[in-house]
This record gives structure tokens, sequence and C-alpha cells, in this order.
RNA sequence: GGGGACGUAGUUCAGUUGGUUAGAACGCUGCCCUGUCACGGCAGAGGCCGCGGGUUCGAGUCCCGUCGUCCCCGCCA
């Protein structure tokens, strides 16, 4: 192939097939870059060697596929090419044979500057041509090889479960497909094989996998794509220790296929511990968590600051950041209203011109040396008392917000200075587990209590208690359920959320305790789940797992900064396939056959 | 559902305070060229300035609407 001949190959006949890259005519000698998969390889035609040859050279034109049928020949010392691997040799051309033509594409694989997304996306065929897609979904096809071996190899079966399933109106909105057969009832396509994968372990497949396509309707983003690739796993009989190893012992197999070596264990962190660290439950490890700087100051100094003493003062240091003009520090402000209402902004000049003693003990506390930001996160005192204070939980909602605010502000500042303090270098693999999530959490807009992963979560053995007291008090935010924590489990890389997992119910008891406290009666949990509670009742293991996604894991391999760059055929913002402009109305008769009526758009 | 950015040649972009015939680079077409690899030289073609209104003597430029792409919030158990 193009990409693979070598000083060593020079003198063997070849034929190469593939497409016009670039071509260089200098009259009656002419070079063509011919690539395919491999890579590129020069050819040489010469007139004086075959004038027919040439002759139908000159016609040649980029994305032309053609056959050129020679012989390798190493180059002259002083015409190697050492920016290309086969820069050491070239192709001679005996013959050549156009096996296809093209028209002039809108933009060329060898283009340097970037086409716009719209563009790429209607020619998508054109732009997987390019090396970096051709890299990109390389490294997915490895990465998902990797995975599928190593899983494997530790005796799990790949099982495939349904795309055409039923729908379980529970989080997010289903992709729906009608029935024909059976008027007015409708499939939906899976959001996870959540519900196939725990009866498979009823089943007795006590170890199973799958890289499976999960569908979401909901709005994109970057990372979010409607439907997208989960590495999908389960296990019987297992702590979630033995799920985290098969996870890390996947993940290295999988980043090794990719280029990168990675240390295992991950290190493991609490849920609280994170949102008290980092104020949010996926942590970014590259950047320093936050420092409480409340005991930096004396009371009297809080009160200067109109600084809610009560609640955690959080400094946050973003390294080599340098010295910030007025207009960059102005610039700071506004992230405070827009990240999530934190209280207070300090400029931290101010402080240490005010309270130098204060200012230096936040410096010394944070380790902060000279050129670093410190921006301070703090409650204000005239905000009042809160009033949902509380419930269960050691964060309390008050504190909670702070740090959440704290939390965005930090990654924005990382983002806005992200050229400056180098902590963000490819290559770099921070990863994490994050562990003992609340099991619920307080939906203000519904007035109860939902559950934060699944409803199929495990609570912690030692918060049964805590449960069985809050089980009928789904509408009550002071509910002890508030405390109760999941045996679930996140895996994070670089701040991004890779996977998520859990030890579920195996008991039809807990299950129902559980629905019961997501205020729902036996009828209903019957009426969604009641094929899954009844196959509870039949000999269920423990057991538990873990879905990651791979579109997430290859864009973070190939430094891709949208899910759209490892995908082949991904769809924009409003789910638009833009080559084959799907979706689209279709006909009355199909729609009569599947007894819809729609308003079509005009 | 909400906020923001962008839309000018095939592509990437420039276009000043609203002012004559809308430019550049790459690509494309033709001719020339035997060692290029971002080849080079000469000549040339190529524009519904996203679309629709409005303001104005005059709009790529200002205003309103609309469509599309991207980013973010909501949403995503």
């Amino acid at each position: 192939m193009c990409g693979t001949l070598r000083a060593s190959d020079a003198g063997k006949p070849a034929i190469l097939m593939g497409w016009v890259n670039k071509r260089r005519d200098h009259g009656s000698l002419l070079f063509i870059d011919l690539r395919d998969r491999s890579g590129i390889m020069q050819v040489v035609v010469n007139a004086e060697r075959n004038k027919a040859v040439h002759e139908k050279a000159e016609t040649l034109r980029n994305e032309y596929v053609i056959a050129a049928i020679g012989t390798v020949r190493l180059r002259d010392a002083n015409t190697i090419n050492p920016n290309m691997p086969t820069g050491e040799v070239e192709l001679v051309v005996d013959d050549l044979r156009i096996l296809n033509e093209s028209k002039l594409p809108p933009f060329l694989p060898s283009d340097t500057a970037l086409t716009n997304e719209e563009t790429r996306l209607k020619y998508r065929y054109i732009d997987l041509r390019r090396d970096v897609m051709q890299f990109n979904i390389e490294t997915r096809h490895k990465v998902a090889k990797a995975i599928r071996d190593y899983l494997s190899s530790q005796g799990f079966f790949e099982i495939e479960t349904p795309f055409m399933t039923r729908s379980t109106p529970e989080g997010a909105r289903d992709y729906l497909v009608p029935s024909r057969v059976q008027t007015g009832t409708f499939y939906a396509l899976p959001q996870s094989p959540q519900l196939f994968k725990q009866i498979l372990m009823i089943s007795g497949f006590d170890r199973y996998f799958q890289i499976v396509r999960c569908f979401r309707d909901e709005d994109l983003r970057a990372d979010r794509q409607p439907e997208f690739t989960q590495i999908d796993l389960e296990m019987s009989f297992p702590r979630p220790e033995n799920v985290w190893e098969i996870v890390e012992g996947f993940l290295t197999a999988a980043f090794h296929a990719a280029g990168y070596e990675i240390k295992t264990p991950f290190p493991r962190m609490d849920y609280d511990e994170a949102i008290r660290l980092f104020g949010i439950d996926k942590p970014d490890l590259r950047l320093p968590a936050f420092t409480d700087a409340r005991d930096c100051f004396t009371e009297q100094n809080l009160q200067d600051l109109a600084i809610n003493a009560n609640l955690p003062v959080l400094a946050i240091r973003t390294p080599k950041v340098g010295e910030l003009s007025r207009k960059e520090r102005d610039d700071i402000k506004p992230m405070f209203h827009s990240k999530g209402g934190a209280k207070i902004f300090e400029d931290f000049k101010r402080i240490a011109n005010k309270f130098p003693d204060a200012a230096a003990a936040i410096t010394k506390k944070c380790g902060a040396e000279e050129g670093d930001l410190i921006v301070l996160v703090a409650g204000s005192a005239q905000a009042g008392p809160q009033t949902a204070m509380p419930a269960h939980r050691k964060v309390t909602p008050a504190e909670l917000a702070i740090y959440a605010s704290a939390g965005l502000i930090r990654l924005a500042l990382a983002q806005k200075y992200a050229d400056r303090h180098q902590c963000f270098q490819r290559g770099d693999f921070r990863f994490l587990w994050v562990t003992n999530f609340p099991m619920f959490e307080w939906d203000e807009g519904e007035k109860q209590w939902m559950a934060a992963h699944h409803p199929f979560t495990s609570p912690h053995e030692a918060d049964m208690k805590l449960l069985e007291s809050g089980v009928d008090s789904v509408s009550d935010p002071q509910s002890t359920l508030s405390a109760v924590r999941a045996l679930a489990y996140d895996v994070v890389l670089n701040g991004t959320e890779l996977g998520s997992g859990s030890i579920r119910i195996h008991r039809q008891d807990i299950q129902r305790k559980i629905f019961r406290a997501l205020g729902m009666t036996d009828e209903e949990a019957k009426s969604r789940f009641g094929f899954f509670l009844e196959a509870l009742e039949y000999g269920t293991p423990p057991h538990g797992g873990i879905a990651l996604g791979l579109d997430r894991i290859v864009m973070i391999l190939a430094g891709a900064e949208s899910l759209r760059e490892v995908i082949p055929f991904p769809k924009t913002a409003r789910a638009v396939d833009l080559m084959c402009d799907a979706p689209t109305p279709v006909s009355d008769r199909q729609l009569r056959e599947l007894g819809i009526s729609v308003k079509k758009p005009s």
C-alpha cells in the first residue's frame, strides 16, 4: 500500500491503487502523490520512459482513482523527502489505469485550512479522506477492538440486546418507532440496555458486555449526540472494586492500543469530597483543588468584606496566569453572574492591600507561586439566613451553591487561561473514581425526590435505615432520603465523565421501596417495569456494572474538541444528518400504514 | 425553551465612517517547464455578499425578520 513502502522495498515491482492527492506537473516529468488509507507515496511519470503513459497522466486530476503499475526505486540522496515516511522511495511508473474520475470536490483532503463544518458534514465522504479523520476512525477501531479482546479474555460474553424495545418514561426522551402491525403502538430505541443486561444476569450470563448504540432524544452538545456508543457491561456477584478493576483493565488496554500507557488503580474520591474540593462531581485533576480560605480571615475581616462566615470561603488557584491587566481582572467579574450565582467576587489585589495578613495566609495555604491567579468565592452576608437548610446531607444546599459556582468559575478560568497555565498537556490522563453518590436528588420543579443515577441502583447497606424512614416522604425536602448514599460510581477523566455505574438492586422488596420513595405506586411500577420486577423474583443474583462512552474516550485520545470528529456520520446541533438529509417527511402511504397523521412541514 | 458567535468566489478569509467596477490567498481552467514534494512561470474564469423586508440619493456595511452552522444554559435517570 501507498504508505508502507520503504527503502528496503527498492527494486520490487508494485501496483498501487488509490486517490490522486496532488499532482506536480513539470512538463515531461510528472509527480503524483498517491494516497490510500495507509498514507502517501510519490509516483513518477517520465515522458522519456513511456510517452503514452505520460499523456494519460497529464489528464489526471485531484481525487481521481488510479492504479499505478511500476517499480519501487530508491530516490537520489538530494531528492529524499524526510517529512514523509515513504520519502526515501518513489514508484517509477510503467503503466497507469484510471479506475475512476472525480468531480472537483468542494474541498480537498489535502487542504491545510479546515473547511467549515457544514460543508464538511455535507460532503462527509470527502472529509473522512483527510488524514486526521482517518486517524480518528482508526483509533476508534483500535480502542473498540482492544476493549473487546480484553473483556473476552476476562470471560465476558458480548451479547446483543434489542434496539426495538419498550418505552420506559424515565430519564431522557425516547426515540419512538411506530408499529405497523399493531397500529397506535410504539417501540422505543433504548437509552441504554439497562434492564436487558440485568435480566441477562438473572439468566446466568454472569459476565456480559456490549459495545452498543444508545439513543436519547435530547438537545445536543459538543460531547452529546442523539445516538452514541456505550461500552456496556454487567457482572454477577461483584463488589464495586471488581467492576473498577475490569474498567481499569480495559481502559489500560484501550489506551495502550492508542499509544498511551496509563497507571492503575485510579484514585478514588467520595462524591462529598469531590464537591468540597472541586465543586463538581467530575473533577479535572489537572488543575489545583479549592483551598478553604475561611480561617485565613479574622471575623472582623469577613465582616468588613460582607462575607457570610457560615459558608465556605473558597480560594481558586489558577497556575501561571501572570500579571493581569485591569481589563482582564474586570473580565472575570461577569463570570460570577453567569456561573450559578456565586455571591461574592473579590479582587485578590484589593484583599492584599486591605488585609495583607489574610492574603499572605491564603497564598501560603494555596501553595501559590509568583504569577498564579487566586480568585475568592464566598457567600454574601447580606443574603440572610438560608431557608432550605440542612436536610441530612453533609454538604448543605447553601454550601453546595458556593461550591458549585466556584467549581464552574474554576473551570472557566482554566479555559480562559489555558494557553498560559500549561496544565492541559496532550497525553496527561488523570483518571478518577467518584464514589458514594447520593441516591436521591431533590427536584425543585416536581417537588419530589428523584433517582440520582437510576432507580435500579442499590442503596448503601449502611443507609438502609435512612431509606426506611424516608420511604414515604417523597415530597418532603427534609426527608432522610437526602442522606441515602448509592453504591454508584463514575469514572472521570480530565473533567469528563467517561462512564457511570452501580451495584444494582437484586431484591424485589428493596426495589419496591425505592419505587415508593420515588413516589411510584405499586401499580405504576408494575405498568412500567412489571416484566422486570417479575424477573427479579426468580432467583436474581447480586449484580452490578457500568457503561462508558466510547465516543468520549476516542475523542480524548484523538485530542478532538467534539464527538463529531470521532463519529463517521454525526448529526448537527439540530439532530440533522447533513449528508443524507435525515430526518425527512415520509409519504402519506407510509403514514397511513402506521395509522399516524401528522401536520407536514410546508 | 433561553443566551451568544458566525454566514462575502469552490475553500479560507479581508472589506475602514454607508459612497465609483467587492479584494487576497489557496483551489480551478489553458499554455510553458526533467527532480518536485506548500513545485515554479505566464494568462484566465469564477460573486443572489445565506434569504426576505425596511431605512437611505446610495446597503456587503445600519435596522427588523427568517434560515443554517457552532458554543453555552435549561434538558440529558
